[in-house]
DNA sequence: TGCTTGACCTAAAGTTGCTTCAGGCAGGTA
DNA sequence: TACCTGCCTGAAGCAACTTTAGGTCAAGCA
């Protein structure tokens, strides 16, 4: 598969699939004999879960690490599911602190909807 | 007030504090003889309010669009609920991103914790 | 009294994670 | 043939901060 189809997969953009795998993120993605990639299903899986970690927020840099986890050997695995519990969890605290976030909005909203009175 | 404990009350950092009054997202916060900051308690609950805009995502453009129409007249208060509205929203759509993603991710972990086969 | 420490200040440079731009090649089409 | 289109690269640009370098001032203390 083309880069393209790759973006419009995995919601990530063009550029930023080549960003990652210039970061590391993806190891030996082939190329042919045009110098293009191609686009196994395997990177787009892996990809998908890269955009799955990024989205809630891993960095790149830990991203790299759990790439390089997955390019080594099986015995690797307890680490893998190791890293990926912690961001789980991670995850958890951000959709917290986001409830959190929307509750002092929608304060702020109440106030507008009363009858008028102290507006900040 | 002093800008150590704005930061502790609002979770900002004080070099955020700083960015943002530079970035213009908090007009005329006064300051002492000595040029030191010195917030009131308004300045307190506008940072408390930019903190949650902030972490829930919208940019610093808009915050400062948003700070403009508190700055002026109070006939722009359907615009700010527009705009608080507007924000509710898109908050509810990344949340429902981020339950999209911490699936993704609990399927991966699920691989995990089946007796092994074909994790990838 | 002099000296250090700590909290504040500014301006500027650095960091992260992308996006955009400039310039280039290969293949298809009017 | 000229022109698109889609891919490529490297470099510059951008958002939102953080870090650093250098400076002021009051408080504490030997």
């Amino acid at each position: 598969m083309k880069i393209s189809e790759i973006a419009e997969r995995t919601g990530l953009s063009i550029s930023t699939i080549r960003f990652y795998e210039k970061s590391g993120l993806c190891p030996r993605i082939k190329r042919g004999p045009d110098g293009k990639r191609q686009f196994s299903s395997a990177d787009t899986d892996w990809l998908v879960l890269l955009a799955s970690l990024r989205t809630t927020g891993m960095p790149i840099s830990r991203m790299r690490a759990f790439a390089g986890l997955y390019a080594s050997a099986d015995d690797t695995i307890p680490e893998r599911r190791t890293a990926l519990l912690a961001h789980r969890q991670s995850l958890e605290d951000r959709q917290a602190e986001l409830d959190q976030c929307r509750t002092i909005l929608d304060l702020k909203l109440l106030r507008y909807d009363e009858p008028m009175k102290d507006l900040t």
